[in-house]
DNA sequence: ACTTAGATTTCGCCG
DNA sequence: CGGCGAAGTCTAAGT
């Protein structure tokens, strides 16, 4: 990894034209080709960069970054006037990100325990295909009715108009004509709750801790 | 800005819980309180973050990072056990960016020339209000129809429902409820091709040089 | 190569 | 402060 830190003016063009005027900034040039600019403040975003795969021609106080994008080039313009510092490191290798708590684990764990999505769900099959793309859980009740159900972190009015999609197609099927919806999410905003309510759809928010058996959920007033 | 070159595990916990295992990582922390934790590797993002506010404590090789987030704290544990290079610059302000292209200057150009969203538009307001969002452009045409406008840098199947969604508050006022929808893009996808003529809404790409007048558009063929 | 969907999306605006 | 929409979104996965 190279840290240049230096007077620079940046251009980019490509998908939009834009131009960083001559000022101090962090040009960091990672070794898989990546190439960010970053001023001092302006929290997570580089103010400017590229992503691989890349080209880096650099002559004099100049450094092109090319890259093929479709039909056209991407492309980012350095001109660095005062150089305070350059080094470059060499890291190796550095081990993955261990992630757990995104979308895809909460789908194994209501894979699991899909009575949390409704009472007396049981599980038929995740990822259950439709023609558009496939339903997170589909579940059969205590009837033998059916449910979709589609699994979000966050609930929001798009995940309704997605689920809707699905059970338009899913009813289509004359076995499945009754087929029902449940939104499961560990938010879900009101806007999408309202829109789910106005289409039928059913809203359960679940908590990770209670489903990894990790705490208890709410006490029921008045239980036995 | 404080550019850490250090061997480190980092550990988050917040929104999810996740852990990097113990290797040589860029650790990038701004003035403005942003922290960043960078592989060598892994293109645009890093590895670990947090965006501003933060409280950032040092004691011997261990930082701690820390925000409040709503109701719970999410947290940044980054312990270091050899540093490479620890170094510090003041980089004052720098100058911000200046963007061009993007959609808020396609809906400007648009705003000016409503006739290429079809023959004989005229502008009636920008940003034209409903109850669940403003609308980008609403106008009307040679026989005083009233068109809604939705534009888009790339027009896909959500902003087909998005724009069908404005379509059917409008349409709620009487006097609007022949009100006409068109999907505004410098790029079209097809399958939102598709929906938005089986849900009657007109499909324009436009060209950004047309609209800037630098390019004319393509020769009308057998013209006077 | 292209499309789709998720993301600790981030970011900005407006109520 | 929450909600919504844009982003040069980026990125990984599937086709």
């Amino acid at each position: 990894m190279r840290l240049i830190v230096a007077r620079c003016e940046v251009r980019y063009t490509g998908r939009l034209e834009a131009l960083l005027p001559e000022a101090l900034r962090l040009v960091m040039i990672k070794s898989d080709g990546s190439v960010m600019v970053h001023a001092d403040t302006g929290g997570y975003k580089p103010q400017n960069w590229m992503t691989p795969p890349t080209m880096i021609e650099e002559l004099d106080g100049a450094i092109v970054v090319r890259k093929h994008a479709g039909a056209t080039e991407d492309r980012l313009d350095i001109t660095i006037t005062e150089v305070l510092s350059d080094v470059t490191h060499d890291m190796g290798e550095a081990a993955a990100l261990e992630k757990e708590g995104a979308e895809v684990h909460l789908q194994e764990l209501l894979a699991d325990a899909p009575q949390w999505c409704g009472e007396g769900f049981r599980l038929v099959r995740r990822e259950w295909p439709t023609d558009i793309g496939p339903v997170d859980l589909m579940c059969r009740d205590g009837e033998d009715g059916w449910i979709a159900v589609e699994i979000k972190r966050v609930g929001t009015i798009d995940a309704v108009e997605q689920l809707t999609r699905y059970l338009d197609r899913i009813r289509l099927d004359p076995a499945m004509d009754a087929c029902r919806g449940v939104l499961a999410a560990q938010v879900i905003k009101s806007q999408a709750r309202v829109l789910a309510q106005a289409r039928g759809i059913d809203c359960v928010e679940v908590d990770l801790a209670v489903l990894r058996g990790e705490r208890e959920p709410e006490l029921t007033l008045f239980a036995a």
